[in-house]
DNA sequence: ATAATCCTTCCATTAAGTGGAAGGTCAAGA
DNA sequence: TCTTGACCTTCCACTTAATGGAAGGATTAT
């Protein structure tokens, strides 16, 4: 299958595609004589995969490590987990994050008149 | 004042703060005969400025925007509004997001043994 | 005088792609 | 058979917001 079927069947961008066979990522299953990328139906499940993770938001070096367990037919399921769990807490951490800049942030503009003055608590209180 | 004294006020590292010169976000005040860059209280308040309003997450283009309102002093506070509003719903939405993926991943990490058998939810549901 | 600590500019790197240019290939229709 | 359009290729640049480091000049302290 050409690279553009197999970014269809992903349902991710060619470019993206082409982009994780440049990182080693996933790369196509061989070339034909002129250089094409021909992609098999296990690499293709292999592009489905990263697509799923990455919506997960782990990173593509942690993409690369469940990869690996995933193709891995004796890996332990503590691996696996113990990749999600850590994602799990930097997901956790930076909700946190948002949860007090958006309170923080929303006491201010609830303080703003937002008229034609100049007066205005959210520039007073970054100054 | 130098750049370096300059930062230790701002709480900002050099690096930044000779990195906001090069963009044109805050310059120095002058500059010595020999190139060393100058700071002087108003550039240092607005090297504060701009770190505050990077630490509630504002891009540089908004606190170039904002940085603009500081100096205007003709403005409206409801353009400052405008701009703090958008990023507030750009906060939620991200806060949102992350809410999802949290709920998500936490249940695919309890399903998982997390144990020596390669059985795995977790990449199951990615595959 | 010299060493330590500043400072300068310039280049490379980070993450994860995306956009575009220049050019090769392939399948279909006239 | 030729051509046209839709593929495909590689390579380079750009995005965000800095950060790291090299090479070298300036200033300060001993």
């Amino acid at each position: 299958m050409n690279i553009g079927k197999a970014a269809d069947q992903a349902g991710l961008p060619t470019k993206t595609v082409r982009y994780y066979d440049d990182i080693g990522l996933v790369l196509p299953s061989s070339r034909t004589q002129t250089g094409y990328r021909n992609y098999d139906i296990s690499s293709i499940k292999k592009l489905i995969f990263v697509k799923r993770a990455r919506s997960f938001d782990f990173s593509i070096k942690e993409c690369r490590e469940l990869l690996g367990l995933y193709e891995e037919k004796n890996r332990s399921s503590s691996d696996v987990r113990k990749i999600a769990i850590h994602h799990l807490e930097e997901i956790k951490r930076k909700e946190e994050d948002l949860k007090k800049l958006r309170i923080e942030l929303d006491h201010l503009v609830n303080a703003c008149a937002g008229d034609d003055r100049p007066d205005c608590p959210i520039i007073d209180y970054l100054s």
